[in-house]
DNA sequence: ATAGATGCAAATATTTTGCCGCCAG
DNA sequence: CTGGCGGCAAAATATTTGCATCTAT
């Protein structure tokens, strides 16, 4: 009943374990919803992403590929994504900023664990965080559709430099 | 081993449990933190509020003692707080908008769980939490400083209805 | 006396909306 | 063909900064 660590490392080494390449585009179009242009250069972006993106990095991404792709249709597309729960939306702590991150949604929850010294963001699984959500959905009579946990402090390499 | 169903039920019905009032006045007074007016006016408020205040809110009502006090003076209080781990900053699963919530830190860390139905936020404690942290800690060697769990879905009510 | 806080205005950052022309299906 | 989508500009919302003045200690 360990901790089984992700498979999933954030910051820069993040390896995207639910990506067969295509799953999102796969996802939208099982459910009837117009794939154009846009949407392909931002769904193949998130879906094979090494980290957390955010809407900036996104952008700055899709524009590579399609120039004129606009701020608006990455707000709009990352709108659409949440409302069919295939991205999460995450703010890791505010670790810099106001502004969120996102990342496609695993068949299994993890827990974010953001070191508030260097930023790292790392990502498990625990077998307790699922004996969790189904405690509170028992105990609270909820229907659970999102259960989120970030946790920040100091990783071994900050405590030493502080 | 079951839930303690927390002191605190949100949204209009919070009852604030770390609340002798005066409290985080103290806090800062010990820390030799210099006690204006308005920083006065707005421990004050937040120590004793029923429900988690947003940035308007807060204004609102420290405006109600203290006209003059400005929007700005509210962001660097909270700032100060936050800075010295006195309030936690949640966005509660950004139920309305991208607002943030803020609520004085207890002695113990609770979850937040809310229905995306009506907005109802209950606040719950957890042995089961209590021991995810201390697994964290160990496995991923992290001081842990800061822990959020927010938890969304639908409650009964909320269920009959839809 | 003076370091640090506040108020005000303006800048910045983030997200949303209106409208019109365009394109996937 | 046509309803939904994207681009552009502008608005709305949220937060931060510069600076002169004031105040807690």
């Amino acid at each position: 009943m360990a901790l089984s660590p992700s498979h999933r490392v954030s910051s820069g080494e993040r390896i995207n374990i639910s990506s067969e390449p295509g799953r999102l585009e796969n996802e939208l179009a099982r459910r009837g919803i117009r794939l154009t242009r846009q949407r392909r250069t931002l769904l193949r972006i998130i879906d094979t992403a090494p980290e957390h993106l955010n809407v900036e990095v996104l952008l700055e991404k899709a524009q590579h590929a399609d120039p004129r792709l606009n701020r608006v249709t990455v707000y709009r597309t990352l709108d659409l994504l949440k409302r069919h729960g295939l991205v999460d939306e995450l703010d890791l702590l505010h670790l810099r900023g106001h502004q969120h991150f996102y990342e496609t949604r695993g068949p299994r929850d993890h827990i974010h664990v953001a070191c508030l010294g260097c930023g790292k963001v790392r990502e498990v699984e625990s077998e307790l965080f699922d004996r969790l959500k189904q405690q509170i959905a028992r105990d609270c009579d909820v229907e659970i559709t999102v259960a989120r946990t970030e946790i920040g402090g100091y990783c071994a390499a900050c405590r030493r430099k502080a």
